[in-house]
DNA sequence: TTCCGCATGTAATGGGTTACATGATTAG
DNA sequence: CTAATCATGTAACCCATTACATGCGGAA
């Protein structure tokens, strides 16, 4: 229930129409939070329903601006503060349990795949770090914390995929000693 | 749709019921891909259906003993193998975005949280890896290469945060000199 | 005037969560 | 006998994805 929450994050700054809000989302949030168009204008609808936004301008073409409310800048706040630790789902992490299905050498390919996906991704993330499109406030300023975030997960990944590789590739299937492990 | 892949993967080594399942995902595969009760029985209907598994043995009470079937284990190959990128949402890292509309102090507090969440998860997982309920094959042995991909993300996570701190409140007036000191 | 971009919506489907319902077997 | 555990399922609801549908307005 966080595409509401986007959207209320989204409309602090500047109020918007649907269509404004879901570029908004492609060029800013899609990393971290996609969302579709049938989905953003449905929960504009409810959001709007509930008195958490509500409509400012109405313009051409049936365009219809919305506007925080009181009581949204409040539900927002709300969720940033409370804190609930919901499941996340890790499809690639989920392969990693079954490796052994495959023959060694496949899965050694796999592991270096996930490494070489990492480093496009984190190589994506600096050109993007670099592009110098980093216009107004709330989103450039946290949205620099949220890179950092990416770039240091996608070394992370990519680190792991290659020391997992070296694992299974090792020829010893048990016992597997400590190769890298952090500070514990 | 991994949810069948998870199942289609437990039954590689061993065959069992529903129950077994649901026990064996709660047990091994609860921090990377959680499932419930209602959705395992549903979903191994329908591999049922589909030809993925098939009963082996009917026990008391109605139970169904699920056992691989060849189709299964090529389908569980092929997912392994295509690797399809989809996107994964954060809601945590969404929250980053929108750090701004709290008051510098509190904005601090939240990732300083983040950092001793992502601590304790560290914690966790270091008790788990020491336990040494390290039982059969597959799972123990990639078990341990999830494992540390979790330990790297959970230490990643906790210097990232206490580094987002840092940033927001350099600029801080207020006192932020406290250290970790969190009543949570 | 024709096409592109703006702008909003509905319908179908799939996956996930919660809650409810039901009954058999075994241990104490 | 009773309670816990084993064991399977259904129903309602929410969120997300894909595809389809519709129409206005401005620019070439």
């Amino acid at each position: 229930m966080s595409l509401r929450h986007a959207l209320l994050g989204l409309l602090v700054d500047n109020s918007g129409s649907g269509y404004d809000l879901i570029k908004l989302f492609d060029t800013s949030l899609a990393n971290v939070w996609p969302a579709t168009q049938s989905q953003v204008y449905g929960e504009l609808n409810r959001l709007d329903g509930e008195g958490l936004i509500q409509v400012v301008t109405e313009g051409a073409r049936g365009r219809k601006e919305y506007g925080l409310t009181a009581a949204g800048a409040r539900e927002l706040r709300r969720w940033l503060v409370e804190k609930e630790e919901k499941p996340q789902r890790d499809e690639s992490l989920l392969q990693v349990f079954f490796l052994s299905v495959l023959p060694e050498e496949q899965a050694v390919r796999l592991l270096l795949g996930k490494a070489e996906t990492a480093a496009a991704r984190h190589a994506g993330l600096v050109a993007l770090r670099d592009t110098g499109d980093w216009g107004d406030g709330m989103l450039s300023v946290n949205g620099r914390l949220a890179l950092e975030y990416g770039l240091r997960l996608r070394s992370m990944e990519e680190e792991w995929a290659r020391w997992a590789a070296g694992q299974v590739g090792a020829g010893a299937p048990a016992g597997v000693s400590n190769g890298a492990s952090n500070g514990d």
